[in-house]
DNA sequence: CGCACGAGAATTTTT
DNA sequence: TTCTCGTGCG
């Protein structure tokens, strides 16, 4: 039995152990949402016997979903294991490979991401003869997965949009994703749901088996994920957490009223608040608190620290980009210098792009770092490449994979070829692999040749049924570590490269090893959902967009970029929702700050190339009090080790300085000229 | 078929 | 500024 009582506060514990129907935990940032979910698992485990495989925990991302179990593990152990945990996509997933074939689904199908997608619409644009300046295919991409994830879709019902030629669009995709033997990502939710409607047995089955629900992060649900909860739920044994002041994704059709009305869909609701931070210093959340007061759409709540230090907050004002990831840069040494790890730190800005300036920076000073959420393993071109091999070996219907598996490495076979290939077996009604059976007779020699060799190398595919083994062979008989070495300019970008590929195959390894009776396909499944890298918290500073930090903390934060048109972007200032959106974001933001939080707005940016004028954020007077100041940071705040650029001497390293400002006498060694003593302002930040 | 070059666009956020 | 896409040549 779990002894609550000294586990958990006076709120926590009445959230975990209250069972009598739905209840909702409104839970500030930093007050213990977590905790809560994995205890109250725990408490339904061990106190109320309710097997884990009866229990099902949705989560935001497959990481929080790992993290969990291995949570629950330490507190329950081996019983925690069946547990249903996953993102919704995750565990529809799962419901679809077993019962996917009563909607029509052939067992091997392929999840096809993002770049397939465009890549397949793109194709058919072309077709239908559709200019793509004037209807850019993202536009066709959005509209198609805003339709899935409609209840006129899993109703089948038309969409009622009215972009040009979509219906004949959205037709024809539709047509490939089944002579493909594709899902796309939005069709794991909304395929699921249809499987509800049409097959009652199955909605029957689903609903007997799990005996409890809980969702996390439930103000980024949308409307099919309400359903589906909706659902499978029987309206009482269902447990939501969120915050509705955190919600932060909209854009992608989450809607806030799911939780903002949460109690309406479900009458006999008890709300729980939880709003003692564990997190910041009160300094901090005062600042989160009078900013997000502005908001109008929102329960409303005031975060209260249970911690003793205050915090420090600090607003800052920047001549310009440089100086701005200059302060970053010095005040992180700094840090570093006073025994703060630098994992504890991190750089949150709104847009990707702002990262650049910050990896320069902090690489001239040697500061390790790592960006989070950036680009995701598996959407490396290299890892790609080799999963292409064993998506077609996996689903012979897969024509894109067939393109990207026979272009790489090149070896004479383009386009031309692989569409007769396509072509052929679309006529004939066969799969790609004996569609090249049939083109091998037609073709030129050298062409013949190297569909020869990939034949050659499907039929060795089969030899084995263990992965990492499959992928060893791919690389082994395309070359395809010579191919990364001849073709990348950099020697350590190719040995990164090659570097990724031995990680696939100790993925794929440790994939077996964990799922022992997993086939191929749902190794291949796995590896399109996850998204972001899990990488090991390698000691480094953290730069991250704040989208990706929810659900993190760092003990010193920079907040940088907030200038009217950067955070909050333009293009939402038409409308109330959509500023509040960007209010929130930035509440997210602040609340992810432990000790210490540094907010800063430049004047001028460097945008494409072009010197940009800006003003404050209107979000820094919100949240600024009376009482506090903005510092202005000088322009020439040069820092002993500092790399600096001169326009005569080039580039050269900070020695020594003396005075400070603009007329500062700054000792530099020069690369090419030697020891020099210099003007500051006639100096270059690099 | 594959590469090289130049024009032109491009920045929200991601399961 | 940096990347993507299309064109044209070998």
């Amino acid at each position: 039995m779990l002894q609550l009582d000294i586990l958990l506060n006076e709120e926590q514990k009445k959230a975990v152990e209250y069972l009598d129907g739905p209840l909702l935990v409104l839970a500030g940032a930093g007050t213990g949402k977590t905790r809560v979910i994995t205890y109250k698992i725990a408490y339904l485990v061990e106190n109320c016997k309710i097997p884990a495989s009866k229990i099902m925990a949705v989560t935001f991302t497959n990481k929080a979903a790992k993290e969990m179990q291995n949570r629950l593990k330490n507190l329950i152990g081996i019983k925690a294991q069946p547990l249903w945990a996953g993102t919704f996509h995750a565990i529809s997933l799962r419901i679809l490979k077993n019962e996917g074939h009563l909607l029509g689904l052939k067992p091997f199908f392929t999840i096809i991401d993002e770049e397939d997608r465009t890549s397949i619409i793109n194709k058919i644009l072309k077709e239908l003869n559709i200019d793509k300046k004037q209807y850019p295919v993202k536009e066709y991409a959005n509209l198609i997965s805003k339709y899935k994830n409609t209840i006129d879709y899993v109703y089948d019902k038309d969409p009622i949009v009215s972009i040009y030629k979509f219906l004949e669009v959205y037709d024809r995709y539709k047509k490939y994703c089944a002579t493909n033997n594709y899902i796309d990502f939005d069709d794991m939710l909304s395929l699921t749901i249809k499987l509800f409607i049409k097959e009652d047995p199955i909605l029957q089955y689903c609903k007997n088996l799990f005996q409890y629900i809980l969702v996390d992060e439930y103000q980024d649900t949308n409307i099919l994920q309400f359903q589906f909860i909706k659902y499978i739920s029987n309206g009482k044994n269902i447990c939501v957490v969120g915050d509705d002041d955190q919600s932060i994704y909209s854009w992608r059709g989450a809607d806030i009223k799911n939780i903002l009305e949460f109690d309406k869909y479900f009458p006999e609701t008890t709300v729980i608040k939880l709003t003692t931070n564990y997190r910041s210093g009160q300094k901090i959340l005062d600042v989160a608190n009078k900013l997000i007061l502005h908001n109008k759409f929102r329960r409303g709540k005031n975060l209260k620290t249970a911690l003793t230090q205050p915090g420090k907050v600090e607003v800052l004002k920047f001549e310009n980009g440089e100086t701005e990831a200059l302060f970053v840069v010095n005040k992180t040494k700094e840090l570093i210098a006073n025994g703060i790890n630098p994992s504890d730190i991190a750089v949150l800005y709104r847009t990707n792009a702002q990262s650049r300036i910050f990896e320069t920076y902090l690489s001239n000073s040697q500061i390790p770092y790592r960006i989070v959420g950036n680009i995701s393993f598996y959407q490396r071109k290299e890892i790609k490449d080799i999963l292409s091999y064993l998506k077609v070996f996996d689903n012979p219907f897969d024509s894109q994979s067939l393109t990207r598996a026979l272009k790489n490495p090149p070896n004479g076979i383009g386009d031309a070829t692989t569409n007769k290939i396509i072509d052929n077996s679309t006529e004939k009604n066969v799969d790609l692999i004996t569609s090249i059976k049939d083109i091998v007779n037609i073709v030129s020699k050298k062409q013949a040749e190297a569909l020869n060799k990939f034949l050659r190398l499907m039929d060795m595919l089969k030899s084995t049924t263990d992965i990492a083994q499959m992928v060893h062979l791919v690389v082994k008989e395309r070359d395809y570590e010579n191919y990364l070495k001849q073709f990348d300019e950099e020697e350590y970008i190719a040995n990164k490269r090659i570097y990724n590929i031995y990680e696939l195959i100790s993925a794929a390894t440790q994939f077996v090893e964990n799922n022992s009776d997993a086939s191929l396909n749902d190794f291949l499944s796995t590896t399109t959902l996850i998204t972001s890298t899990d990488e090991l918290n390698d000691n480094a500073v953290n730069l991250i967009t704040v989208h990706s930090a929810k659900g993190l903390e760092f003990n010193t934060l920079f907040l940088v970029g907030l200038e009217e048109g950067l955070f909050p972007l333009y293009r939402t200032y038409s409308s109330e929702q959509e500023l509040e959106e960007e209010r929130r974001l930035c509440y997210v933001a602040i609340t992810r700050a432990k000790e210490r939080l540094y907010i800063g707005w430049a004047k001028t940016r460097l945008t494409y190339g072009k010197v940009i004028e800006n003003n404050p954020s209107i979000f820094i007077k919100e949240l600024t009090s009376c009482t506090s100041t903005t510092t202005t940071i000088d322009n020439n705040n040069f820092r002993k080790g500092n790399y600096v650029e001169h326009e005569k001497f080039g580039k050269g390293v900070i020695i020594d300085i003396n005075g400070s400002n603009d007329d500062a006498k700054v000792k530099i060694m020069f690369k090419n000229f030697g020891l020099k003593t210099i003007i500051a302002k006639f100096l270059k930040m690099i």
